[in-house]
Parts: C-alpha cells; sequence; structure tokens
DNA sequence: CATGAATGAGTCTTCATTCAT
DNA sequence: GATGAATGAAGACTCATTCAT
C-alpha cells in the first residue's frame, strides 16, 4: 500500500461519506487526494472497486466492534456491552461509519446480515435473563442503536455520556 | 395538476426512492412517466424542483401525521399515540416514506427540525407522568422510530402487529 | 432522418473509410459533422450503433448490386455481369466499399456469407458451358474481384475500361 | 534478443494479427507476454516501434519468399513459382501475414510496392510466351493471389492443394 | 535488464438543460 | 401544453508513455 493509494482512500472516504457516493466523482476524489485520475484505476480499477475497497479496510472495525459482544457468555454483561457499543467508537472513525449508514441508504448495500450475530447474542441474554419477548427486546437494542448512531453521525448535538447511563440504567445493567 | 404532472411526480417519486435520487436521470423519470424529457422542466423547472414539488405534496402527510398527537394534552395518550405513529403509516405510502429517509442520507436534508415538535410533545409527556429523563425518554422514543422505521422501509420483515403491542406494554400505555 | 443525422452518417463515414473504425472518436466525427458529441449518441446510441447505421444504409447497395446477376438465367450473361459487377460500382460510392473492405478487416466483420449468392450463381453457369471445375471458376471470380477492388479502392491506378475488355475477353463473354 | 523481447514480438504479433493495432493496447501486450508494461517501451521505445520491429522480423519472410521467383528466368518457371507462391506459406506463418492484411487496410501501409518486383517479373515472363496482355496477365495473377490470401487467412475453408492444380493447369505451367 | 507506480491527454458516454416547433 | 432535437459540461474509464528504483 503506498502512500499515494492510502491518500486515494482517504480523499475517497471523506468524500463519499460527506457527499454521497453518486455525487463524487472520481475527479473530484483525484484532485482531492493530490493524485491523477488515471491511478484510482491503476489501483482499484473502477469507482465501485474504490469503495469496495473502503469497505474491505472497514470490515475489520465491525470485526473488532462485534467481537468482544459475541464472545461474552454473562448475559448482563452482554445487555451492557450491547448498549456500550456504540458510544465505544472513536469520534475518529465517525466518517467511516457515517459512509455505512449513508451507503445503506444510497445503495441497498446489506445492513441487515452484519447485525444478524448481534441479534443472535442479544436474544439469548434476553432469554437467559427471563424477559417475556427476548426477540423483540433484542431488536430494539438494535432500533436504538441504529436511530441513535445515525442521529449522531448527522451531527444532532447529543451528551452521550449521559444518555449512555440512562439506558444502563433502563437495563439494570 | 394534470394527469402528465401526476405521471411525472408518480414515476420520480419511485424511481428516486428506490434508486437514489442521483442516480436517477431525468431520462429515466421521463421514460418511466411516458412523457418527453423537456416537459419535466416546463413543470418543475430543474431537477431539484422536480424533487422538491415531491417533497411539498409529502409535506401534508408529515402534518396530519403529527397533527393527532401534538393536540392532545393526556400525558399517557400522547405517548401511546407516540408509539402508535410509525405504525399508522400505509403501506402505499411506504414510497415516499423511504425517500424521506434516503434524502437524509444521500443529500443532507433536514430530518432533525422535523422531528421537533414531536420531542416537545413527548417531553412534556414524560414529565407530566414523572420520568427522571423526560428529554431522554422522549429522544429514545424517536430513535426507536428511527431504527424500526429504516428497518421496515428497508424491506426487513417485521411482525408489526406484535411489536407494536410490545412498545405500547414496555410504556404501559 | 434529419440533416444533422445525415451530416453525422457522412462524416462517420469518411472517416471510418479513411482512418478507421478504432482510429477514429466520436470526437471526431462531431467535429467533422459539425455537430455536438452528445447528439451522436441521442441518435446512434453509441459508437458501434452509428456504425450498425452504416452498415445498414449500405445493404442496400449490396442488393442492387447483386440482384440484377443473380435473376439472370443465361450462363454467359451471368459471367459476364459478374465480372462487370466491380466495374460498374459509382466512383461516389468508393468511400463506402473502403468502409467495407476496411471492416473485413478490421473487425472480424462477415464478407464470407455476403458473395455467397454470388458463388451459387457462378458455380450455375460454369457449369451449364461444361467446365470441368465450375466451383474453383466461381471462387476464382470472386477472388479476382476481391483482389481487384481492394487494389482500386487503395488507390492503385488502373485503367478500369481496358482491364474490364481483357477479363471479359478471356472468358469468351 | 532476449526471452522476453522474444516474448513481447510474440504476444505483439498475435494480438494485433487478431485484434488489430489500434485495438490492442500496450497493456494487453505486456499481460500476453509475461511483462512489465514499461519494457515493451525500453526496448522497443513506443507502440509504432513494436509494430516496426514486428514488421522487420517479417521482411526476410517476403525476400525469402520472393528470392527464388525473381532469380528465376525461364518464363513458365515464373509463372509455376508464381502460382505456388501463397501456397506454399506455412500455417505456422500465417499470423503474420494476417497482421500484413491487417495492416494493409487498418492503417494505410504499402503493400503496393511489395509486390511490383513480382509484378515485373511476371511481365517479363507472359510477354516471352506471347500474351497478348502481359501487364494484365501480371495484374490478374496478383490479384488472384490477393483475393485467395485474404480468404484463406481469415478462415475460409479451401481445398488449398486442389485449388493449386486447378490454378497451374489453367495457365498450363 | 526489468518493474510497477504514476501521469495527462484522450475515449466513449451520460446528463441536466434549452429551444424551436 | 408538449415534443424531440440539440448542446456543453462533466462522468467514468483507457491508453501510451515516463521514471524512480
Amino acid at each position: 500500500m503506498t502512500e499515494k493509494q492510502e491518500n486515494i482512500l482517504n480523499a475517497a472516504l471523506e468524500l463519499f461519506a460527506n457527499e454521497g457516493y453518486n455525487a463524487t466523482s472520481t475527479n473530484k476524489v483525484a484532485k482531492a487526494a493530490g493524485v491523477s485520475e488515471g491511478l484510482i484505476f491503476r489501483h482499484f480499477g473502477n469507482k465501485e472497486g474504490l469503495l469496495a475497497a473502503l469497505l474491505k479496510v472497514g470490515e475489520d472495525r465491525f470485526k473488532s466492534l462485534y467481537a468482544d459482544i459475541v464472545m461474552e457468555s454473562d448475559p448482563e454483561k452482554i445487555i451492557r456491552k450491547a448498549i456500550l457499543l456504540p458510544f465505544q467508537v472513536p469520534e475518529s472513525e465517525y466518517t467511516f461509519w457515517k459512509l455505512q449508514f449513508k451507503l445503506k441508504w444510497e445503495m441497498e448495500v446489506d445492513g441487515k446480515e452484519k447485525t444478524e450475530p448481534l441479534l443472535r447474542v442479544l436474544k439469548y441474554a434476553f432469554e437467559k435473563l427471563g424477559y417475556a419477548e427476548p426477540e423483540k427486546e433484542a431488536s430494539l437494542i438494535v432500533f436504538i442503536h441504529e436511530g441513535m448512531s445515525g442521529a449522531i453521525l448527522k451531527g444532532v448535538p447529543i451528551d452521550k455520556q449521559a444518555f449512555q447511563t440512562f439506558l444502563l440504567e433502563k437495563y439494570n445493567v
């Protein structure tokens, strides 16, 4: 991975996340990255390839985000960790996650399958704790994630610290 | 509003909602609507004008959705109605709402200010009911809305009836 | 068929025939035709479509060229007409025929099937006249056509009148 | 001539002959040859240089093809050898000759001057044999060559052995 | 000798928009 | 109101070529 390749990826991430994939021309990316337009195609084949490279780089972030929680067996800890999840994303990664959200809507990129493991482990936790509707409880957590993260990423001001505490108390974890 | 004008709006709604605003050319809209491309510009000025017309038509939907709830004074009824809100959108309007969600991400179209009145009235209701964190409770409801509606509009299969009951019971309303 | 459409076709014919299909950019065609580049695509879809339109227009020329000969039943007249064939192409059509030859080589465009009917009728004629190898005689005529026409179209100076007489006498027709 | 240089020449010959010079990118040549694109330019200067090298290598083939015939003085043997000419090209050289034909049309590469010596010697032969139109007879032979060779190189199935005999008998040589 | 990163000009094509009819 | 021809700018992508290593 040469320096220019990284410049391209960074520029593309920034632009795709903020202006949208379709609204960002490869020309704009090249200029922002300080490289010739052709280089994008030499390295990533085509515009979609550039996007794919971006998503591939980010796949690890998904995994490291979920890894800790999916391994857990104590139901209370599962729920606790699930709630903490969105709050642990460092602000430096916001651009990447904004891209994820944008793509879910701009293209019809998956999204559903990515939350599957989380749903499963949450359902298991709520079952263990004797909740009447564990599956729905799990979904609810995910919905809250989506709604809240979306708001944060779009720049809605939220006292994250306080909201985190609020949620943890609500679930007694 | 002539018939052709409506054809254009319908075609545009369908295409913008499903393929995205940027990914939809005026040419595609014209073909889907069965009119000449020029007519779009005669009626709506430019592509943005077409989008604006679409959003304007939908503004009533926002209002009629919120009207009933904002007028309410009984706190329990407010919460009940707020929860019911997303479930009362008829499926025939899903395309329109999908467009709303898409635009929130594809362009950076507001969204925040639209939920403001709902947030206010919910905060008031939770206060009345003695909740410790009325503002956060209100936000939470809105986050759930966003998360759930997003999932539904993207086609994730959900037993809406059951989920509605689940939420109502959770809030004892 | 508007005037500009014809300008495009004429310019394309000229350029494709003289510089080659691949070596001619749509930009060059547009400039030569005095139209915007986009118009080419509006009318012909893409560069290949432009070529196809050119070939379609020329298909009649093939037919009218062969029609007279294929209908003939007198063997001597068949051969006579076959020999005269290349000499009857008016110089105004040379560009079109040059394109045909060029395409046979630049792309791998048919060519074989187009001469089929001519081969058949010639074989029949030579049979009738008692030639020992009617099929080869027919092929020979076609080879002579190809070789001679190719030379003429590439600008090799030939006394066509004299050569025509020479050939007719050779076959006693 | 290193091995890689030969790889390049072979790949280029194959590609230029089958897909055309303009339609073949140096990138494609490099990949087919299993070398870096830069190497092509180090060795051959530019794309045209590569083509020139190809033609230079093939020049011997022209010479060895014509050498025997041009030296001949017996008119009947001249004609006999001329007729045999195209049939003596080994199939392994077809790709090279296909390139020759392609170039004659795709670029406006000579071809005329190359047949000059053959024309001269044939004219001489026909004169000696008392033909009325020795110059035209010579041209005719060349036209037949062109037409027949073209057909063969384009893959039209021909019984070469039989056709050769047919021609030799036609000229009583 | 050989590579592969890098470039700038150019290619085909699409797009929003205008305008005469 | 409505069409369809026409445009110019921009879009994604390709290509021959250069150069540092």
